[in-house]
DNA sequence: AGGGTGGGTTTCCTTCAAGTAACCACGGGG
DNA sequence: CCCCGTGGTTACTTGAAGGAAACCCACCCT
């Protein structure tokens, strides 16, 4: 792995770039709730625990316009919003993967340690 | 890999944990800067582009209260601070070669579709 | 006397993500 | 008649992160 690169130190280095999208509070968790399979936005909520539907929309947002995620809007009353993973969203799997083992792991020894 | 468990709802999933160290504006960028091996508070600066010198010290005493950097201070007149990753700052490089590997190839392949 | 050095600290200010609360359209069910 | 559920929107507020600029020690060199 070749850590250096001439626009590394401009601040757009390929780290920066990858977290743009998979850091901030909520984005990696939606990730990983679709990684499991299209949801609602309903289904999302649940499932992340204390989101607004303020934020969790805007993200999704920000997520379609990554062309991370895609939005199924099904007409009809009450209307239903599923939302799926694009395949650029689905090539994100090995790096959610990569940062929930680092946290097992590290629950484990840091619980370990002390 | 196993996405679900009871405390992810709680917000305190491993994705959150990981970047809660991994995430940010910057702290990622040092600690890409230190697997290359221990640098000294200005070698970090340079490397790291438009940092302050506050942010920097504030970044860098955060990660070490997390224990994944050192801070080796050598006295004397001008005074030199060493910084090297832990053990567990180590343990972390695996991650940030996800985050890199899917910012360069996504790089290509968005620059590719456009 | 004045400047350079390394590794900061302090104060102030701006920005932006996130949270709170209220509101919307529909139609169905009681 | 009024509320419920779905998937939002809008306006307002808050808190934390981050940046800018100035300053600090203690010593060396000129």
């Amino acid at each position: 792995m070749d850590w250096r690169s001439p626009e590394l130190v401009a601040g757009d280095c390929p780290l920066s770039r990858t977290l743009d999208i998979v850091g901030g509070r909520w984005n990696a968790m939606i990730i990983r709730e679709l990684l499991d399979g299209p949801k609602r936005f309903t289904q999302l909520r649940a499932g992340l625990g204390p989101v607004t539907a303020k934020v969790l929309t805007e993200r999704l947002r920000l997520l379609a316009d990554y062309d991370i995620v895609r939005r199924d809007e099904q007409r009809g009353v009450p209307p239903r919003v599923a939302y799926a993973l694009t395949p650029r969203g689905e090539s994100l799997r090995p790096v959610l993967a990569a940062l929930w083992r680092w946290g097992v792991r590290d629950e484990a020894s840091w619980a370990a340690a002390g």
